[in-house]
DNA sequence: CAGATTATCACCTACGTGAGAAGT
DNA sequence: ATACTTCTCACGTAGGTGATAATC
């Protein structure tokens, strides 16, 4: 029946503009009044190895994938943010007594093992409300052949470091499954075997290294991160294939340059609601309108309520010559259309800075704009082994890929340590790394230097605070922590960002 | 008589916007053709100590100041940038071998003193050549209370260093004189004793520590730097005084960090060209146009040639609620106005790229857009006293200030090391530190951290070419060897940059 | 044909710039 | 009235965003 009625997202080119244009309006309608649940958080808190979920409700967590993505969107968006929330707690920052509070003592990790590298840190999805959003629809990001940034932001709290030492803080993305999908009647469905994975590069934060007490003192924005279907990307982005699956990881090491980083002393975080599906184009229009609704820069293809009529349409001027006048000529259809909102735009909201370079908005959804520099990195690194990832982890995408267990071997060569929060680093775990790609270091475009933040060794008020936490429950992890044991191999400098490769 | 024409620019609140316009457009007509003049470029090039000048008339840079003030603008410049040229050279790289070339030989420095920090630093301001330009009318910078960068831009080309050493490249503002000035009848004026200089900040280049390397792989601009007049600044930005002039000073330490800075080991350098004077509003009309047809951010104002109508006149909202609709209803007026140029306006340059930055164009005249990346260093240094300058350096502009000499002792309590290539660092120069103001550290905004560009041990291609040099003119200096001797004192954080002081 | 990718566009954010009016 | 200083604005640059049409 509706199995025709849009064919995947592929009907665009059939079922034209406006049938489409009203389509997500209606819905948009619908999802409104579901994006004024902002104030409301959930809390996903990491102790050393330790995951501590508050105010997600476990079944949720656990079942609810194939379902969720089959049933029509209206009916299920409606409901499942207010339920999830077991504490409400209402506090005017997410995490209190995390950023520049004193007065909180310290509470031992509840579980502690030999393997942790830093058992001490402790880690907080900033905007998990949002990503949760995304997640429960399932998430899709957008890569072209430039890059494209991720939205929403993968931005981390840190607590725990020393405020003295310095670290390096990393993210990379590692293939959830090994199979490739396409969206078919409005799900999410496996066609077949992954594409081989690029060279895993790796997004150092161009603030690396910076003094533990510069990570802590706000969150840390990771919004620079672009992704990128270019296997012969020179750009250091992060290369991808489209219509695969993929979790984001956040790795904190402690070292004062990338020379002096031990791949093995590596403590590795992930949460859930970030894992997301590659696309060159967006397939599910609840993604695109959430997209739209929360990120700055879309604001153009927002409905600012009323009388304000659609922006122009527009003509891609591939044609070969007849019928160009049309883009030249569309000019004089903007008039007034200009500075309609203006005031009302990025007012009011001024909370939780982010720890990232000036520049752009980088701002989710009530996100402050804020000051703060950054720096270059794309640099040489490598050889970094992936590690392996248990199937079906993202619970709000289906399971069905079948290839994971079988063929995976050559990708994940090692034992499970996934949803494991210490791998026993010494002992058998083990990852070879010949048969592996080298893993590279993506930065920014074109910069040649590392970037390493003095530690100034001063005494900041952003004090370790540690609030008290639940008992931990391994069963329902939105943060994993992993450890890489001896995953990470040798580093050897590659050719990324040296001399003359960009201008 | 034409004195009443304009008496200064505060005319404008009564000779109305029309007249000004027509005046400056008649101006420009003389001006473009001048502006054409772009390729024959001189060069200034310090070997360690010395100073090298070329293609520059001596008699022009010694003597014009006065003179060329007072007489018209238009009957001026059209002669100088030629008959300035003695060196045409017209190499297509302003400064051949130095980027990038493996070939030429080293050459000893001609002249050694023990004094010398580096001797083989060899320094070049990148956009001399513009620089000249603005200086010989007489550089003027605007300063805001929020910051106002400079332009032009501050653009250094480094050579000698040690490539896997680690340098710290910083500028900052020294006052020229112990003068107030003013604009009266198209020229300046002393009007009285300078204003208290403000604690000198210094501005960081936000890729310091990097590697020699780093910095010699291509020209580094501090196009971030911005000045203000707010004394209660908390953004980092250099703070000046209205009316007063400046010269920008160049400092490269060898340093891993900010705090293994030594301040006696600071090779300092200055640029004659480079100095200006402070102001709120554009006095002078042809530094304006200057301006305009040079700096990208103003393409607003320059003239496209023809057809175009005028920028819409606008009105500030001040007024106190009478007739604000007029800001708002002006809307309508600007029709088709948009993209007229479009294509035409960013192509064609794509010479030397300029280490910093990304983000925004920092470009001058004729300079490529390149990819970088910067970070945040707004941070805590300081007690640095500045140096004596020699009075009436500037030669452009008048040395009509009779305060320097017997009122700066406290300022300048030492004796003179501007103009002298080394100071005696271990002898009789001595700065004594009680009586100044430290020196704060400026930097962008809210940034904590310091940042380091780790060397990476790269060995790059930019293998530290050296050119033969005619020999050293010490008697016309267009940069200057400032050795700082024990004029910089202990290094004690300041407050700037703390977290909490900015969100 | 259907699926997937790409180039181009209008429209944003962010911010640098001098003009002009208003404040001091 | 003069000599500045400050605020707001139109108009740039740079670049992120999804829509769309064309292409692969």
């Amino acid at each position: 029946m509706d199995v025709q009625v849009i064919r995947g997202m592929y009907g665009i080119n059939r079922i034209k503009g406006e049938d489409y244009k009203l389509k997500r309006k209606r819905e948009k309608l619908k999802l409104l009044d579901h994006n004024e649940n902002e104030k409301e958080k959930k809390e996903n808190i990491v102790v050393g190895n330790k995951i501590e979920s508050r105010g997600v409700d476990e079944k949720l967590l656990k079942s609810p994938p194939k379902s969720m993505l089959k049933t029509p969107p209206k009916s299920m968006l409606k409901t499942p943010p207010k339920s999830m929330l077991k504490t409400p707690k209402s506090q005017g920052q997410q995490y209190p007594g995390f950023m520049g509070s004193h007065d909180v003592k310290p509470r031992p990790p509840p579980h502690q093992t030999p393997q942790d590298k830093d058992k001490n840190i402790r880690i907080k999805l900033e905007n998990n409300d949002l990503w949760q959003k995304f997640h429960t629809l399932g998430t899709e990001m957008i890569i072209t052949k430039t890059g494209r940034r991720m939205f929403p932001i993968f931005k981390i709290l840190l607590e725990g470091l020393d405020p003295h030492a310095k670290y390096i803080l990393l993210v990379d993305l590692v293939p959830i499954d090994d199979c490739r999908y396409k969206y078919h009647n409005s799900e999410w469905v496996v066609t077949g075997k992954a594409e081989p994975h690029m060279p895993g590069r790796l997004y150092i934060h161009p603030d690396s290294p910076a003094s533990g007490a510069h990570w802590m003192k706000q969150s840390v924005s990771f919004h620079k991160m672009k992704l990128t279907n270019n296997n012969l990307d020179q750009n250091g982005h992060i290369i991808l294939n489209s219509m695969h699956k993929y979790q984001p990881r956040f790795h904190v090491v402690q070292a004062n340059d990338i020379f002096t980083m031990r791949w093995n002393s590596f403590n590795t975080y992930s949460f859930e609601e970030t894992s997301f599906i590659a696309v060159t184009a967006y397939q599910n229009e609840q993604i695109t309108q959430l997209k739209i609704d929360n990120n700055p820069f879309a604001k153009g293809f927002r409905d600012n309520g009323m009388g304000r009529r659609d922006r122009l349409p527009h003509f891609g001027k591939r044609m070969i010559g007849l019928e160009s006048s049309i883009t030249s000529d569309s000019e004089e259809d903007k008039e007034g259309d200009k500075k309609r909102v203006r005031a009302s735009v990025s007012a009011s909201e001024s909370s939780s800075a982010s720890i990232e370079t000036k520049d752009k908005p980088h701002t989710d959804t009530p996100t402050s704009t804020y000051k703060e520099l950054s720096r270059p990195i794309s640099n040489s690194l490598s050889a970094l082994n992936r590690m392996r990832n248990q199937t079906s982890r993202n619970p709000l995408l289906p399971p069905s890929c079948q290839y994971f267990p079988q063929s995976s071997s050559s990708y994940f060569p090692s034992p499970d340590v996934y949803y494991q929060h210490a791998a026993p680093s010494g002992t058998s775990v083990n990852y070879p790394t010949s048969s592996l790609p080298a893993c590279q270091l993506s930065g920014q475009s074109s910069a040649v230097s590392s970037s390493i933040s003095g530690s100034f060794g001063l005494t900041t008020s952003t004090a370790l605070a540690h609030t008290t936490l639940p008992p931990s429950h391994t069963s329902l992890p939105s943060c994993n922590y992993m450890q890489a044991g001896q995953a990470y191999s040798a580093i050897t400098p590659n050719v990324m960002g040296m001399p003359g490769h960009f201008q």
